[in-house]
RNA sequence: GUCUCCUUCGUCUAGUGGUUAGGACACCGGGUUUUCAUCCCGGCAACGGGGGUUCGACUCCCCCAGGAGAUGCCA
């Protein structure tokens, strides 16, 4: 039989990186295995859905690459995979379940149940439903209804016995049914189903073969286990994947940083960056190798090697392989990256104009190296685009010197500069380094104070690239300007 | 409270009875260099604790501790 494996997120909130973790390994595991991966939305829960969740989910995928073989929009023959469209399914299966004697009624109001819990709370029991209406009579219910009552469906778990099963990375996985939550609710008072039911109800009619899930799912397990046998289904293979902690140990959550894949997205990550990165949470290939593209995990991932502990989140780690696939970036395609980000700051026009194309492209070699995120080229760039902020004259001063001396640097270094496109960069280096020899100074003191007079900032893009891009013209002018402001300073 | 899972450098991990316990990120030093970055070299740093099993345990078993998760008409 081939592997048939699902992705089901509940479109209540942005696509998170651990959920996202989750889709990929599903993801690889059926490539890998020459099977399907099924994208199904669990929109069951009416309260907190919401409608930019659904299309965050659809451009989270997108973004990063990831196609469903069925889902929605892409048929498979097991639709609909938006379970509010399957609605009357689940109504049926459960009634077939209390009709077979392994569900019932339940008509606790939930200021009762609220109540209940505070109670064991207080008396510091273990909490879960009582099962009052476990074993009501008939008389008892057709009153209840009578009252307009809408009751939900609850679950029999048998009070005595185990339920085990086999999970594919943690192995045998056994719990007695007397610690087993109390008769979950399976269809609620609006009628749509609890994750429960409709999880084993549309993973049974998917023909989902392997369940690969977070790990704190596996308290349900059993319960799923249970689901299945009361309607006399083969339950699928299961396999309860690490989770993702943030750098606390806990649960990886807002407070840690970005956790929303678009997040990452407007921050400047590359999809490239995030997958490789993300994959390795929980999962390794070997211990040379720590970088795949998507391709090749479709092709190496195996859930031998699949981690029992969990994983905790590397911002800085991320940030390294960031960095890495920026720089093996072709410089169109960065540009193209690029280019949104120097828009949104209007250091290019929307239109771009051919000058400005000129330019980036010209500029990539310098800049590329030098960028861990897309939006680090604003700040690299713009004293190529825009006049210079103001910076204070104190910074044009290398250290260990002063005002004056720096007036002559800045002076010889003009009259230099003025032969740039001259001479070229090699003799201008060369003579530069004459000049600083006769002024004793390094030629770090010589070129600095050029380096914040065109770029107004300390750290820059290497000097005479730099000057190449500006132009000569506004090369000197800013000497100028600096000189100027040096003398105004030290009068 | 109850139940469950997990435990190798700070972090991600390799390791499946005999290894100087390997790599990567981070960090610290050094080199290249005109600043920054890149790149190169080097360093720091781990088998949670206690019992077994064994000639021999990071590797197998048990206990403890610690961490995490679940305990909803959320998924």
């Amino acid at each position: 039989m081939s592997v048939r494996v699902r992705y089901a997120p509940s479109p209540t909130g942005l696509q998170h990186i651990g959920g996202v973790r989750t889709a990929l390994f599903n993801y690889f595991f059926a490539r890998s295995q020459g099977g399907a991966f099924i994208l199904r939305v669990e929109d069951t829960d009416r309260e907190r859905y919401n409608d930019q969740a659904l299309q965050d989910l659809y451009d989270t995928f997108e973004w990063l690459g990831i196609e469903w073989d069925e889902g929605p929009n892409k048929d498979g023959g097991y639709g609909p995979y938006v379970q509010s469209e399957r609605f009357d399914l689940y109504t049926r299966y459960a009634e077939q379940l209390v009709e077979s004697g392994h569900g019932y009624y339940c008509f606790c109001s939930s200021e009762r149940l609220d109540a209940l819990r505070e109670q064991q709370k207080q008396e510091k029991q273990g909490q879960g439903y009582d099962r009052h209406c476990r074993n009501l009579t008939n008389d008892q219910r057709e009153e209840y209804l009578r009252q307009g009552i809408k009751p939900v469906v609850r679950f029999k778990v048998p009070l005595e016995g185990t339920t085990v099963f086999e999970d594919i990375l943690l192995g045998e996985m056994k719990k007695k049914n007397k610690d087993i939550p109390a008769d979950p609710v399976l269809l609620k008072s609006d009628g749509f189903p609890t994750y429960h039911l409709a999880n084993v109800v549309d993973d049974h009619l998917m023909a989902i073969t392997h369940i690969m899930r977070a790990q704190e799912w596996i308290p349900s397990g059993p319960l799923h286990i249970l689901l299945y046998e009361a309607f006399g289904w083969e339950p699928p293979q299961y396999c309860h994947l690490p989770m993702v902690m943030g750098k606390d140990g806990q649960k990886l959550s807002k407070r840690h940083g970005a956790t929303s894949v678009i997040e990452f997205r407007r921050q400047g990550y590359l999809p490239e960056a995030v997958i490789n990165y993300i994959s390795l949470l929980g999962w390794s290939y070997d211990d040379k190798r720590e970088f795949f593209t998507k391709d090749e995990l479709e092709e190496l991932f195996v859930l031998e090697k699949l981690n029992k502990a969990p994983a905790v989140f590397d911002y800085k780690k991320l940030e390294w392989f960031n960095g890495q696939y920026i720089r093996e970036k072709k410089d169109e395609e960065l540009i193209e990256l690029l280019l949104p980000y120097l828009q949104k700051e209007n250091i290019v026009g929307t239109t771009p104009t051919n000058e400005e194309m000129a330019k980036l492209r010209e500029m990539m070699p310098l800049m590329k190296e030098r960028l861990h995120f897309l939006p680090d080229i604003v700040p690299l760039s713009r004293f190529l685009f825009q006049e210079i902020e103001g910076y204070e004259a104190d910074e044009l001063i290398p250290k260990k010197l002063d005002a004056a001396k720096t007036i002559e640097i800045l002076q010889a270094d003009r009259e230099l500069m003025a032969k740039f496109e001259l001479v070229g960069e090699e003799r201008t280096e060369e003579l530069l380094r004459q000049k600083a020899e006769e002024l004793e100074v390094k030629l770090g003191a010589m070129l600095m104070p050029v380096r914040v007079a065109i770029t107004g900032s300390r750290t820059s893009p290497p000097l005479f690239g730099s000057i190449r891009l500006l132009g000569i013209d506004k090369t000197l002018e800013r000497i100028d300007r600096a000189i100027t402001l040096l003398q105004s300073e030290d009068s």
